[in-house]
DNA sequence: ATAACTCGTTCACTTAAGTTAAGAAATACG
DNA sequence: CGTATTTCTTAACTTAAGTGAACGAGTTAT
């Protein structure tokens, strides 16, 4: 189980077994329910996650309603931007399933840093990979359909549109519930 | 001049005084006419840029016609994602006004990195600080319309809109050129 | 077991963006 | 200086998303 995170480490760093045992051996590992809250608007936080097994949800709300804007699953790693900024958060984080997720503070993080060189470069590698990532994201929501954004989910995350509910995947699109419903019927036409 | 880089870093790090001369001795400064293509589709690339002065523009063609997805103004820096994920560039990369900026080697990074840990911890700083900020926009502009994206710029980047031609800011607000104009006839009427 | 609620869908109607075309205004260029 | 080109705006029409309401299916609570 704790090997799923010395995975993840390994595609960027190379560790001894010392820092192996040191990183399985940190009060990090988490298991959280379905629609536990991680964090609410206007907390202050210093937490990373990281998930090995599972899917949480960040989202705003605006007018009383829920904005979902991102989803993370196995082997992804996120950092909210309040704990970047040092402000209060303006989103909410919650779980979409039962997950088994660590938890690392920024504290932690600051002291493996000064502490292992090779932990920097990991995070910086990190950053700068989910960073371009990240943009690419954005520049394909920017220049696409509401239609074009559901097809290209369908391709590039089809296990998404199974284990999250329709109107959070609707406002993850940027529409209504409504309009989903009604767009995923236009595709079926479309095929027949 | 150079001392606009230095002032960035400051931000970040703390160089000595061999430091800053180092820095400020790197061939790295370039003065760009505007129109120049900096990057086309399709080009490999392990260049980074930051502007000391002036407006750099990215954008995709699709279907013939450009989708433009960021602006890079005074004391901002970026690196393309091919340089990152070392694919061939999805985008272009021209120069909105005659600009001053430093284009940088990802090599010359790396050994920057390796040679001063302080060098890599403000690219790790950065990095972060980058996506959190990206994630903020990604965000707002997904949770918000077309309108309300306008007037969000209008209250952020107001040099943005006297500096760039309308229908490459139409396409950066993910809507045609027509609709940008309607839309500001639409608050203009409001206001009155 | 039934009532209350959530979720997804459908429908009719409204609103705004896309499309096509035309013309005015500003800019570039020979 | 005048012509060509680009840029911006306007208008009429089409298309798709937003809105409000209603319904059935499934879930939760009492």
């Amino acid at each position: 189980m704790k090997t799923i995170l010395l995975d993840f480490i390994a595609k960027y760093i190379t560790l001894t077994e010392d820092e192996k045992n040191e990183i399985a051996s940190l009060d990090i590992f988490r298991s959280v329910k379905k629609g536990t809250t991680l964090l609410k608007e206007g907390q202050k936080s210093k937490e990373s996650y990281f998930i090995l097994k599972g899917c949480i949800r960040t989202y705003y709300v605006v007018d009383s309603e829920e904005k979902t804007t991102a989803f993370y699953t196995e082997m992804e790693a996120f950092t909210p931007p309040c704990v970047i900024n040092k402000t209060a958060s303006e989103y909410y984080i919650s779980c979409v399933e039962d997950s088994l997720i660590t938890v690392s503070n920024a504290d932690m993080e600051l002291e493996l840093n000064s502490r292992f060189p090779k932990f920097e470069t990991m995070c910086r590698m990190l950053s700068e990979e989910l960073l371009a990532k990240q943009r690419v994201d954005f520049d394909e929501f920017k220049t696409s359909s509401p239609e074009q954004r559901y097809l290209n989910l369908l391709q590039k995350r089809p296990d998404l549109i199974q284990r999250v509910p329709q109107h959070q995947l609707a406002s993850y699109l940027g529409i209504k519930p409504q309009s989903l419903s009604r767009l995923r019927g236009r595709i079926l036409e479309k095929i027949s």
